[in-house]
DNA sequence: ACCTGAACACCGTTCAAGT
DNA sequence: ACCTGAACACCGTTCAAGT
Protein backbone atom coordinates (compact mmCIF):
# COMPACT_ATOMS: atom_id res chain seq x y z
CA UNK A 1 0.00 0.00 0.00
CA UNK A 2 2.71 2.64 0.86
CA UNK A 3 4.44 1.82 -2.56
CA UNK A 4 1.01 2.29 -4.50
CA UNK A 5 1.23 5.73 -6.75
CA UNK A 6 -1.20 7.96 -7.36
CA UNK A 7 -3.01 8.75 -10.16
CA UNK A 8 -1.39 11.60 -11.35
CA UNK A 9 2.01 10.66 -10.77
CA UNK A 10 3.70 9.95 -13.54
CA UNK A 11 7.47 7.62 -14.46
CA UNK A 12 10.14 10.48 -14.41
CA UNK A 13 10.58 9.94 -17.71
CA UNK A 14 6.90 11.02 -18.91
CA UNK A 15 6.01 13.57 -21.78
CA UNK A 16 4.42 16.18 -20.68
CA UNK A 17 3.23 19.75 -21.81
CA UNK A 18 5.33 21.25 -19.56
CA UNK A 19 8.79 19.00 -20.63
CA UNK A 20 7.87 19.73 -24.29
CA UNK A 21 7.75 23.61 -23.60
CA UNK A 22 11.42 23.06 -21.39
CA UNK A 23 13.24 21.21 -24.07
CA UNK A 24 12.02 23.51 -26.44
CA UNK A 25 12.94 27.07 -24.66
CA UNK A 26 16.82 25.01 -24.43
CA UNK A 27 16.48 24.60 -27.95
CA UNK A 28 15.55 28.00 -28.71
CA UNK A 29 18.41 29.52 -26.40
CA UNK A 30 21.06 27.35 -27.57
CA UNK A 31 20.43 27.22 -31.29
CA UNK A 32 18.71 29.88 -32.32
CA UNK A 33 14.83 30.09 -33.69
CA UNK A 34 15.63 28.18 -36.86
CA UNK A 35 16.91 25.34 -34.74
CA UNK A 36 13.37 24.64 -33.04
CA UNK A 37 12.14 22.05 -35.82
CA UNK A 38 10.25 18.87 -34.12
CA UNK A 39 12.53 16.21 -35.69
CA UNK A 40 15.36 17.92 -33.17
CA UNK A 41 12.79 17.93 -30.43
CA UNK A 42 11.66 14.74 -30.52
CA UNK A 43 15.44 13.77 -30.83
CA UNK A 44 15.74 15.72 -27.96
CA UNK A 45 12.91 13.93 -26.07
CA UNK A 46 13.83 10.09 -27.74
CA UNK A 47 10.22 9.99 -28.77
CA UNK A 48 8.19 10.41 -32.46
CA UNK A 49 6.42 13.93 -33.73
CA UNK A 50 2.55 12.13 -32.57
CA UNK A 51 4.02 11.82 -28.85
CA UNK A 52 4.64 15.59 -29.10
CA UNK A 53 1.23 16.26 -30.65
CA UNK A 54 -0.78 14.94 -28.35
CA UNK A 55 0.58 17.04 -25.57
CA UNK A 56 0.67 20.27 -27.86
CA UNK A 57 -0.96 22.01 -30.88
CA UNK A 58 1.04 22.51 -33.17
CA UNK A 59 4.02 24.84 -33.61
CA UNK A 60 2.47 27.70 -32.57
CA UNK A 61 1.07 26.61 -29.27
CA UNK A 62 4.23 25.22 -28.58
CA UNK A 63 5.63 28.72 -29.68
CA UNK A 64 3.29 30.38 -27.42
CA UNK A 65 3.86 28.42 -24.34
CA UNK A 66 7.28 29.10 -24.49
CA UNK A 67 6.88 32.58 -24.52
CA UNK A 68 4.17 32.59 -22.38
CA UNK A 69 6.95 30.94 -19.61
CA UNK A 70 9.76 33.21 -20.35
CA UNK A 71 7.52 36.41 -19.95
CA UNK A 72 5.85 34.72 -17.03
CA UNK A 73 8.88 34.87 -14.87
CA UNK A 74 9.55 38.10 -15.66
CA UNK A 75 6.23 39.44 -14.17
CA UNK A 76 7.77 38.45 -10.53
CA UNK A 77 6.07 40.80 -8.01
CA UNK A 78 7.85 44.33 -7.60
CA UNK A 79 8.64 44.23 -3.72
CA UNK A 80 5.61 45.41 -1.88
CA UNK A 81 5.72 49.27 -0.68
CA UNK A 82 8.26 50.54 -3.63
CA UNK A 83 7.87 54.27 -4.87
CA UNK A 84 5.39 54.07 -8.03
CA UNK A 85 7.78 55.04 -10.21
CA UNK A 86 11.16 52.75 -9.36
CA UNK A 87 8.32 49.87 -9.58
CA UNK A 88 7.73 50.73 -13.32
CA UNK A 89 11.41 51.14 -13.80
CA UNK A 90 12.14 47.63 -12.48
CA UNK A 91 9.05 45.72 -14.08
CA UNK A 92 10.08 47.09 -17.63
CA UNK A 93 14.00 46.45 -16.94
CA UNK A 94 12.45 43.16 -16.27
CA UNK A 95 11.43 42.80 -19.63
CA UNK A 96 14.23 43.92 -21.14
CA UNK A 97 16.85 41.28 -19.33
CA UNK A 98 14.06 38.70 -20.52
CA UNK A 99 14.51 39.37 -23.97
CA UNK A 100 17.76 40.24 -23.93
CA UNK A 101 19.05 36.63 -22.76
CA UNK A 102 16.34 35.54 -24.83
CA UNK A 103 16.06 36.84 -28.08
CA UNK A 104 13.25 34.89 -29.61
CA UNK A 105 11.02 35.82 -27.07
CA UNK A 106 11.34 39.45 -28.87
CA UNK A 107 10.35 38.01 -32.31
CA UNK A 108 7.61 35.79 -31.26
CA UNK A 109 6.02 39.52 -29.68
CA UNK A 110 5.43 40.98 -32.37
CA UNK A 111 4.30 37.73 -34.42
CA UNK A 112 2.23 35.80 -31.98
CA UNK A 113 -1.02 36.98 -30.10
CA UNK A 114 0.63 37.48 -26.15
CA UNK A 115 -2.86 37.35 -24.09
CA UNK A 116 -1.91 36.60 -20.63
CA UNK A 117 1.40 37.98 -20.60
CA UNK A 118 0.38 41.47 -22.18
CA UNK A 119 -2.33 41.44 -19.82
CA UNK A 120 0.19 41.10 -16.67
CA UNK A 121 2.12 43.85 -18.10
CA UNK A 122 -0.89 46.13 -18.30
CA UNK A 123 -2.30 45.09 -14.94
CA UNK A 124 1.31 45.63 -13.38
CA UNK A 125 2.11 48.90 -15.42
CA UNK A 126 -1.72 50.47 -14.61
CA UNK A 127 -1.72 50.04 -11.09
CA UNK A 128 1.30 52.07 -10.59
CA UNK A 129 0.23 54.64 -12.69
CA UNK A 130 -2.94 54.80 -10.67
CA UNK A 131 -0.55 54.75 -7.02
CA UNK A 132 1.24 57.65 -8.92
CA UNK A 133 -1.74 59.85 -9.08
CA UNK A 134 -2.64 59.39 -12.61
CA UNK A 135 -5.70 60.77 -13.77
CA UNK A 136 -8.22 57.66 -14.55
CA UNK A 137 -8.75 59.00 -17.84
CA UNK A 138 -4.95 58.87 -18.48
CA UNK A 139 -4.12 55.85 -17.02
CA UNK A 140 -4.93 53.88 -20.54
CA UNK A 141 -2.83 55.75 -22.30
CA UNK A 142 0.07 55.97 -20.49
CA UNK A 143 0.52 52.35 -19.51
CA UNK A 144 -0.31 51.39 -23.15
CA UNK A 145 2.45 54.08 -24.43
CA UNK A 146 4.66 51.93 -21.47
CA UNK A 147 4.25 48.31 -22.74
CA UNK A 148 4.43 49.33 -26.59
CA UNK A 149 7.71 51.03 -25.84
CA UNK A 150 8.84 48.16 -23.88
CA UNK A 151 7.42 45.62 -26.85
CA UNK A 152 9.45 48.26 -29.36
CA UNK A 153 12.64 48.01 -27.88
CA UNK A 154 12.58 44.09 -27.46
CA UNK A 155 11.22 43.68 -30.80
CA UNK A 156 14.66 45.85 -32.50
CA UNK A 157 16.42 44.10 -29.67
CA UNK A 158 15.34 40.72 -30.94
CA UNK A 159 16.35 41.93 -34.46
CA UNK A 160 19.81 42.69 -34.29
CA UNK A 161 20.42 39.62 -31.95
CA UNK A 162 19.63 37.95 -34.67
CA UNK A 163 21.28 39.92 -37.00
CA UNK A 164 25.08 39.45 -35.19
CA UNK A 165 26.37 36.09 -35.71
CA UNK A 166 26.16 33.98 -32.01
CA UNK A 167 29.92 34.72 -32.12
CA UNK A 168 29.88 38.50 -32.75
CA UNK A 169 31.82 40.53 -30.40
CA UNK A 170 29.05 43.92 -30.02
CA UNK A 171 31.12 46.71 -30.66
CA UNK A 172 32.72 45.23 -33.65
CA UNK A 173 29.27 44.95 -35.06
CA UNK A 174 28.56 48.43 -34.05
CA UNK A 175 31.64 49.63 -35.56
CA UNK A 176 30.33 48.08 -38.85
CA UNK A 177 27.51 49.72 -38.59
CA UNK A 178 28.72 53.43 -38.11
CA UNK A 179 31.10 52.45 -40.76
CA UNK A 180 28.32 52.19 -43.25
CA UNK A 181 26.05 55.38 -41.29
CA UNK A 182 28.95 57.59 -42.08
CA UNK A 183 29.67 57.14 -45.44
CA UNK A 184 26.41 58.56 -46.14
CA UNK A 185 26.11 61.92 -47.29
CA UNK A 186 26.42 64.78 -44.11
CA UNK A 187 23.80 67.24 -46.10
CA UNK A 188 21.16 64.53 -45.95
CA UNK A 189 21.84 62.64 -42.89
CA UNK A 190 23.13 65.40 -40.80
CA UNK A 191 21.00 63.78 -37.48
CA UNK A 192 22.53 59.94 -38.54
CA UNK A 193 26.05 61.51 -38.77
CA UNK A 194 25.99 63.23 -35.47
CA UNK A 195 24.43 60.01 -33.50
CA UNK A 196 27.04 58.02 -34.85
CA UNK A 197 29.79 58.24 -32.53
CA UNK A 198 27.37 57.88 -29.74
CA UNK A 199 26.20 54.96 -31.27
CA UNK A 200 28.99 52.55 -30.69
CA UNK A 201 29.40 54.28 -27.10
CA UNK A 202 25.92 53.71 -25.87
CA UNK A 203 23.83 51.34 -23.47
CA UNK A 204 21.14 49.77 -24.34
CA UNK A 205 19.93 49.10 -20.76
CA UNK A 206 20.25 52.55 -20.37
CA UNK A 207 19.33 53.87 -23.16
CA UNK A 208 15.82 52.04 -22.40
CA UNK A 209 15.58 53.26 -19.02
CA UNK A 210 15.95 56.93 -20.77
CA UNK A 211 13.19 55.83 -22.10
CA UNK A 212 10.95 55.17 -19.39
CA UNK A 213 11.75 58.47 -17.63
CA UNK A 214 10.83 60.33 -20.53
CA UNK A 215 7.62 58.55 -21.17
CA UNK A 216 7.00 58.77 -17.21
CA UNK A 217 7.75 62.77 -17.38
CA UNK A 218 5.19 63.41 -20.16
CA UNK A 219 2.85 61.52 -17.71
CA UNK A 220 3.94 63.78 -14.67
CA UNK A 221 2.81 66.98 -16.77
CA UNK A 222 -0.55 65.47 -17.16
CA UNK A 223 -1.20 65.53 -13.64
CA UNK B 1 17.90 53.14 -86.63
CA UNK B 2 15.23 54.78 -85.54
CA UNK B 3 13.99 50.77 -83.90
CA UNK B 4 17.17 50.59 -82.19
CA UNK B 5 16.73 49.23 -78.42
CA UNK B 6 18.82 50.78 -75.65
CA UNK B 7 20.81 48.34 -73.82
CA UNK B 8 18.73 49.33 -70.33
CA UNK B 9 15.09 49.09 -72.34
CA UNK B 10 13.69 45.43 -71.80
CA UNK B 11 10.64 43.57 -73.00
CA UNK B 12 7.55 44.84 -70.95
CA UNK B 13 6.82 41.67 -69.48
CA UNK B 14 10.45 41.18 -68.52
CA UNK B 15 11.66 40.12 -64.75
CA UNK B 16 13.10 42.41 -62.48
CA UNK B 17 13.21 42.51 -58.93
CA UNK B 18 10.83 45.72 -58.61
CA UNK B 19 8.57 43.57 -60.61
CA UNK B 20 9.28 40.47 -57.95
CA UNK B 21 9.02 42.59 -55.34
CA UNK B 22 5.91 44.05 -56.38
CA UNK B 23 4.35 41.17 -56.78
CA UNK B 24 5.20 39.82 -53.24
CA UNK B 25 3.74 42.76 -52.15
CA UNK B 26 0.34 42.04 -53.71
CA UNK B 27 0.87 38.59 -52.36
CA UNK B 28 1.36 39.89 -48.66
CA UNK B 29 -1.92 42.34 -48.72
CA UNK B 30 -4.29 40.55 -50.65
CA UNK B 31 -3.77 37.12 -48.53
CA UNK B 32 -1.26 37.23 -46.03
CA UNK B 33 2.13 36.28 -45.17
CA UNK B 34 1.76 32.59 -44.92
CA UNK B 35 0.47 32.87 -49.00
CA UNK B 36 3.71 34.27 -50.25
CA UNK B 37 5.52 31.43 -51.57
CA UNK B 38 7.81 30.80 -54.27
CA UNK B 39 5.40 28.96 -56.02
CA UNK B 40 2.53 31.24 -55.74
CA UNK B 41 5.13 34.28 -56.79
CA UNK B 42 5.95 31.73 -59.71
CA UNK B 43 2.75 31.20 -60.78
CA UNK B 44 1.61 34.93 -60.49
CA UNK B 45 4.83 35.55 -62.74
CA UNK B 46 4.33 33.01 -64.96
CA UNK B 47 8.21 31.68 -64.88
CA UNK B 48 9.94 28.97 -62.62
CA UNK B 49 11.76 29.44 -59.38
CA UNK B 50 15.19 29.63 -61.12
CA UNK B 51 14.51 32.97 -62.85
CA UNK B 52 13.20 34.71 -59.73
CA UNK B 53 16.60 33.60 -57.59
CA UNK B 54 18.52 35.40 -60.52
CA UNK B 55 16.78 38.86 -58.96
CA UNK B 56 16.65 37.91 -56.10
CA UNK B 57 19.17 36.24 -53.24
CA UNK B 58 16.87 34.65 -51.11
CA UNK B 59 13.16 34.96 -49.39
CA UNK B 60 14.38 37.04 -46.45
CA UNK B 61 15.87 39.47 -49.40
CA UNK B 62 12.38 39.63 -50.81
CA UNK B 63 10.96 40.42 -47.34
CA UNK B 64 13.21 42.83 -46.52
CA UNK B 65 13.02 44.85 -49.73
CA UNK B 66 9.10 44.48 -49.67
CA UNK B 67 9.05 46.29 -46.51
CA UNK B 68 11.97 49.02 -47.74
CA UNK B 69 9.48 49.77 -50.17
CA UNK B 70 6.52 50.24 -48.37
CA UNK B 71 8.60 51.83 -45.17
CA UNK B 72 10.50 54.10 -47.90
CA UNK B 73 6.78 55.69 -49.35
CA UNK B 74 5.46 56.50 -45.64
CA UNK B 75 9.13 58.57 -45.46
CA UNK B 76 7.93 61.15 -48.11
CA UNK B 77 8.92 64.56 -46.90
CA UNK B 78 7.31 66.50 -44.55
CA UNK B 79 6.07 69.89 -45.85
CA UNK B 80 8.61 72.37 -45.40
CA UNK B 81 8.03 74.69 -42.55
CA UNK B 82 5.99 72.35 -40.24
CA UNK B 83 6.18 72.83 -36.58
CA UNK B 84 8.67 70.16 -35.65
CA UNK B 85 6.12 69.00 -33.06
CA UNK B 86 3.33 68.62 -35.88
CA UNK B 87 6.16 67.01 -38.31
CA UNK B 88 6.98 64.60 -35.69
CA UNK B 89 3.57 63.46 -35.56
CA UNK B 90 2.37 63.28 -38.71
CA UNK B 91 5.85 61.15 -39.19
CA UNK B 92 4.50 58.69 -36.89
CA UNK B 93 1.22 58.63 -37.88
CA UNK B 94 2.34 57.54 -41.64
CA UNK B 95 4.38 55.08 -39.89
CA UNK B 96 0.66 54.14 -37.98
CA UNK B 97 -1.38 54.30 -41.05
CA UNK B 98 1.46 52.17 -43.87
CA UNK B 99 1.57 49.18 -40.92
CA UNK B 100 -1.85 49.26 -40.67
CA UNK B 101 -2.71 48.72 -44.44
CA UNK B 102 0.41 46.49 -44.44
CA UNK B 103 0.14 44.30 -41.14
CA UNK B 104 3.26 42.09 -42.99
CA UNK B 105 5.45 44.71 -42.09
CA UNK B 106 4.87 45.25 -38.11
CA UNK B 107 5.63 41.49 -38.41
CA UNK B 108 8.82 41.58 -40.19
CA UNK B 109 10.32 45.01 -38.59
CA UNK B 110 10.91 42.99 -35.43
CA UNK B 111 12.44 39.82 -37.20
CA UNK B 112 14.58 41.25 -40.35
CA UNK B 113 16.63 44.28 -39.71
CA UNK B 114 15.70 47.56 -41.12
CA UNK B 115 18.78 49.27 -42.13
CA UNK B 116 17.94 51.96 -44.47
CA UNK B 117 14.18 52.84 -43.36
CA UNK B 118 15.49 52.34 -39.78
CA UNK B 119 18.27 55.23 -40.49
CA UNK B 120 14.92 57.38 -42.24
CA UNK B 121 12.85 57.11 -39.21
CA UNK B 122 16.02 58.75 -37.31
CA UNK B 123 16.81 60.59 -39.81
CA UNK B 124 13.28 62.44 -39.57
CA UNK B 125 12.54 62.27 -36.12
CA UNK B 126 16.17 63.31 -35.06
CA UNK B 127 16.42 66.60 -36.93
CA UNK B 128 12.87 67.48 -35.49
CA UNK B 129 14.00 67.28 -32.19
CA UNK B 130 17.03 69.36 -32.79
CA UNK B 131 14.88 72.01 -34.44
CA UNK B 132 12.51 71.40 -31.06
CA UNK B 133 15.66 72.84 -29.45
CA UNK B 134 16.09 69.69 -27.12
CA UNK B 135 19.97 69.29 -26.16
CA UNK B 136 21.89 67.67 -28.34
CA UNK B 137 22.80 65.07 -25.19
CA UNK B 138 19.42 63.53 -25.64
CA UNK B 139 18.13 64.14 -28.71
CA UNK B 140 19.49 60.52 -29.49
CA UNK B 141 17.43 59.23 -26.66
CA UNK B 142 14.54 61.05 -27.08
CA UNK B 143 14.77 60.17 -31.16
CA UNK B 144 15.25 56.29 -29.75
CA UNK B 145 12.51 56.68 -27.89
CA UNK B 146 9.98 57.82 -30.23
CA UNK B 147 10.85 55.50 -32.99
CA UNK B 148 10.79 52.06 -30.46
CA UNK B 149 7.27 53.47 -29.65
CA UNK B 150 6.35 53.85 -33.07
CA UNK B 151 7.74 50.27 -33.54
CA UNK B 152 6.47 48.37 -30.81
CA UNK B 153 2.35 49.79 -32.12
CA UNK B 154 3.46 48.45 -35.18
CA UNK B 155 4.01 44.98 -33.93
CA UNK B 156 1.32 44.64 -32.00
CA UNK B 157 -0.82 45.85 -34.64
CA UNK B 158 0.57 43.17 -36.56
CA UNK B 159 0.07 40.85 -34.35
CA UNK B 160 -3.57 41.92 -33.58
CA UNK B 161 -4.29 42.17 -37.73
CA UNK B 162 -3.34 38.43 -37.87
CA UNK B 163 -5.29 37.33 -34.92
CA UNK B 164 -7.97 38.38 -36.20
CA UNK B 165 -9.95 36.60 -39.47
CA UNK B 166 -9.90 38.86 -42.30
CA UNK B 167 -13.07 39.31 -42.74
CA UNK B 168 -13.98 39.21 -38.52
CA UNK B 169 -15.35 42.97 -37.60
CA UNK B 170 -13.14 44.86 -35.35
CA UNK B 171 -16.07 45.63 -32.28
CA UNK B 172 -16.40 41.62 -32.60
CA UNK B 173 -12.89 41.27 -31.71
CA UNK B 174 -12.55 43.65 -29.01
CA UNK B 175 -16.36 42.53 -27.26
CA UNK B 176 -14.75 39.29 -27.36
CA UNK B 177 -11.51 40.04 -25.62
CA UNK B 178 -13.45 42.09 -23.27
CA UNK B 179 -15.56 39.27 -22.18
CA UNK B 180 -12.42 36.98 -21.07
CA UNK B 181 -11.02 40.39 -19.29
CA UNK B 182 -14.16 40.90 -17.11
CA UNK B 183 -13.93 37.17 -16.27
CA UNK B 184 -10.79 37.04 -14.03
CA UNK B 185 -10.76 38.15 -10.61
CA UNK B 186 -10.89 41.60 -10.23
CA UNK B 187 -9.47 41.55 -6.96
CA UNK B 188 -5.86 40.30 -8.48
CA UNK B 189 -6.65 42.01 -12.06
CA UNK B 190 -7.97 45.80 -10.83
CA UNK B 191 -6.77 47.81 -13.58
CA UNK B 192 -7.74 44.92 -16.53
CA UNK B 193 -11.07 45.50 -15.16
CA UNK B 194 -11.07 49.45 -15.27
CA UNK B 195 -9.91 49.49 -18.61
CA UNK B 196 -12.50 46.66 -19.90
CA UNK B 197 -14.67 48.98 -20.88
CA UNK B 198 -12.62 52.01 -22.93
CA UNK B 199 -11.05 49.25 -24.41
CA UNK B 200 -14.62 48.69 -27.22
CA UNK B 201 -14.51 52.16 -27.23
CA UNK B 202 -10.80 53.45 -27.90
CA UNK B 203 -8.98 54.56 -31.44
CA UNK B 204 -5.94 52.94 -31.97
CA UNK B 205 -4.72 55.65 -34.07
CA UNK B 206 -5.85 58.36 -31.05
CA UNK B 207 -4.18 56.35 -28.78
CA UNK B 208 -1.11 55.89 -30.53
CA UNK B 209 -0.91 59.58 -31.15
CA UNK B 210 -1.75 60.64 -27.42
CA UNK B 211 1.64 58.34 -26.99
CA UNK B 212 3.85 60.27 -29.09
CA UNK B 213 2.64 63.35 -27.43
CA UNK B 214 3.65 62.32 -24.10
CA UNK B 215 6.72 61.17 -25.35
CA UNK B 216 7.10 64.81 -26.42
CA UNK B 217 5.65 65.95 -23.21
CA UNK B 218 8.62 64.10 -21.49
CA UNK B 219 11.08 65.72 -24.13
CA UNK B 220 9.76 69.15 -23.19
CA UNK B 221 10.89 68.72 -19.46
CA UNK B 222 14.31 68.33 -21.02
CA UNK B 223 14.36 71.79 -22.03
C1' DA C 1 -4.65 7.41 -22.35
C1' DC C 2 -0.49 7.85 -24.41
C1' DC C 3 3.19 6.72 -27.66
C1' DT C 4 5.48 5.04 -32.24
C1' DG C 5 7.11 6.06 -36.67
C1' DA C 6 6.10 5.75 -41.51
C1' DA C 7 3.96 8.69 -44.75
C1' DC C 8 1.98 13.05 -46.88
C1' DA C 9 1.82 17.55 -48.63
C1' DC C 10 4.42 21.43 -49.03
C1' DC C 11 8.22 24.49 -48.70
C1' DG C 12 12.83 27.09 -49.96
C1' DT C 13 16.56 26.38 -52.79
C1' DT C 14 19.76 24.41 -56.38
C1' DC C 15 21.40 23.40 -60.83
C1' DA C 16 22.06 21.43 -65.37
C1' DA C 17 20.18 22.71 -69.42
C1' DG C 18 18.37 25.88 -72.58
C1' DT C 19 18.06 30.68 -75.25
C1' DA D 1 22.68 37.49 -69.33
C1' DC D 2 18.64 35.57 -68.20
C1' DC D 3 15.14 31.92 -67.91
C1' DT D 4 13.17 26.92 -67.43
C1' DG D 5 11.65 23.33 -64.56
C1' DA D 6 12.87 18.95 -62.58
C1' DA D 7 14.94 17.54 -58.40
C1' DC D 8 16.73 17.78 -53.47
C1' DA D 9 16.64 18.30 -48.67
C1' DC D 10 13.78 19.54 -45.14
C1' DC D 11 9.75 20.91 -42.72
C1' DG D 12 5.01 20.64 -40.03
C1' DT D 13 1.48 17.55 -39.52
C1' DT D 14 -1.41 13.24 -39.77
C1' DC D 15 -2.79 8.68 -38.72
C1' DA D 16 -3.10 3.72 -38.43
C1' DA D 17 -1.14 0.82 -35.36
C1' DG D 18 0.59 -0.41 -31.03
C1' DT D 19 0.71 -0.56 -25.57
Amino acid sequence: MATRRQRTERRADALSKERIVEAAIEILDTDGERALTFRALTQRLATGPGAIYWHVENKGDLLAAATGDVIARVMTDVPEGTEPREAIRTMALGLFDAIDAHPWVGAQIAGEPWQFAMLQLFEGMGGQLKALGVPESAQFGAASALVNYSLGVAGQNAANARLVEPGTDRTAFLSGVVDQWVRLDPAKYPFVHQIAKQLVEHDDRDQFLAGVDLILAGVGTLG
